[in-house]
DNA sequence: CTAAACTGCAAACATCGTTCGCGGTTTTAT
DNA sequence: ATAAAACCGCGAACGATGTTTGCAGTTTAG
């Protein structure tokens, strides 16, 4: 009977997204930053010196105010992050209009989409924690469906199938941005004689150029085109 | 000619890992707190509020201590991770021994390491930025090897279906962690025409209770048994 | 036995996200 | 036109965080 601030009250409480806050009121003085610069400055301090520097002061420093004046564009510094996620995403524009080969098509995508991580490595730390998609990830989805159109399946596999793509390719840019390697300094190899056999047999070449696009394709396929079109 | 902490000095410096730093000197009374210990309240405080709330003092109040004795055991907070991670990954134990099908002894190991993702969910976040792998890890990875034994393929083919396999394993502990539905609240579907088309559409039956077994056979069928022995 | 090395502890430091109150500015309502 | 309301920028402050430091007590090496 208590604790009044539950759902569904008379004064309708927006879900408290950035994307739902109004960008400014239409009272006071026009604000002096746009969303676009606040989240370009973190953006740039994110690309020199990673996510942790992206602070609210450090942003407020890059852009000539303060710390507490942000939060009048801002209601946490999660919002910045999903600003700065949701800029990041509009790099992939423009979109490619794909053609008639919707392997091709996603297979691009996805190469773009592997290079913007390779550009912003944090995108990979922040894109998993995404809580509301922006309007440039809205439309990011929305040409993954358009290239997905010709190919004849459930719904719901489309979407699994464009998760599944997305999440292999932030493996490769992470395997691609992270050291990868194992510090193996001080570890006693005789209690696994597997990993030291392997460590022992030479690496075997280079690792495969062509791995992504083969992984991608090989699940893909797997993903889509050997389902028929049951459900709807 | 200032800055003589270069490396290479003649105190060889140990590679600051918690796994290279010992576990106690040889002089002073006996530790009060075991490293386990440690590892297992933070992993109690990470499973009941998430890893937000695995900080310094919370894990020193949870063993009886404070904050700064910590350091007598760790150097920073990310040992606390690490120790935390890898104790997590000794949950796998007793590795399986695996028959004569190695795709059934990996879909096996994915599983258990699904169903670790789900009583842990932050090691989503914790486990792509180990530095260095634990006691622990390097013992999983083993057995790994160990049931891809009779896969007859280049070394670093198997380290590549390895990692890609704990890879997908994360992205379906994460989908089924993550809330991982948009919020379109509020948003202007006009402008996407193919993402309303789709959410017009019935999503389709159930999402494939199969898709976990499904997903991972194609994708190491596909890397593993359509390779030839080459190289090496 | 002495000195070195180690442990636990409390206090302090710098930084962080966030809140609050102020004066000034723009819009709405009367 | 005038007053009230809503908004902006700003600086100071609050609580919490990771980490460092100095001190007293304890154990071992030489």
């Amino acid at each position: 009977m208590s604790d009044a601030r539950a759902n569904s009250r008379a004064g309708d409480a927006a879900p408290q997204s950035i994307w739902t806050r109004p960008v400014r009121g239409s009272r006071g003085p026009v604000p002096a930053y746009s969303r676009d610069a606040i989240a370009a400055a973190g953006i740039a301090l994110a690309d020199a010196d990673g996510i942790a520097a992206v602070s609210m002061r450090a942003v407020a420093t890059a852009l000539g105010t303060s710390a507490g004046s942000l939060y009048r564009y801002l209601s946490s510094r999660d919002d910045l992050l999903e600003l700065m996620t949701d800029r990041a995403i509009g790099e992939l524009r423009p979109h490619p209009s794909g053609g008639d080969d919707w392997l091709a098509g996603i297979l691009l995508l996805a190469r773009r989409q592997l290079a913007l991580y390779g550009r912003h490595p944090w995108l990979l730390d922040l894109l998993p924690r995404t809580s509301a998609a922006g309007p440039e990830s809205l439309a990011w989805f929305d040409t993954c469906l358009r290239i997905l159109e010709p190919v004849d399946c459930a719904t719901a596999a489309k979407f699994e199938a464009i998760a599944m793509t997305t999440g292999v390719v932030s493996l490769f840019a992470r395997r691609r941005a992270g050291s990868s390697s194992f510090a193996l300094t001080g570890v006693d190899l005789t209690a696994h004689p597997h990993l030291a056999a392997a460590l022992r047999r030479p690496v075997g070449g280079p690792p495969r150029a062509d791995l992504f696009d083969r992984t991608l394709r090989i699940l893909l396929t797997g993903l889509l085109a050997d389902e028929g079109p049951d459900h709807a």
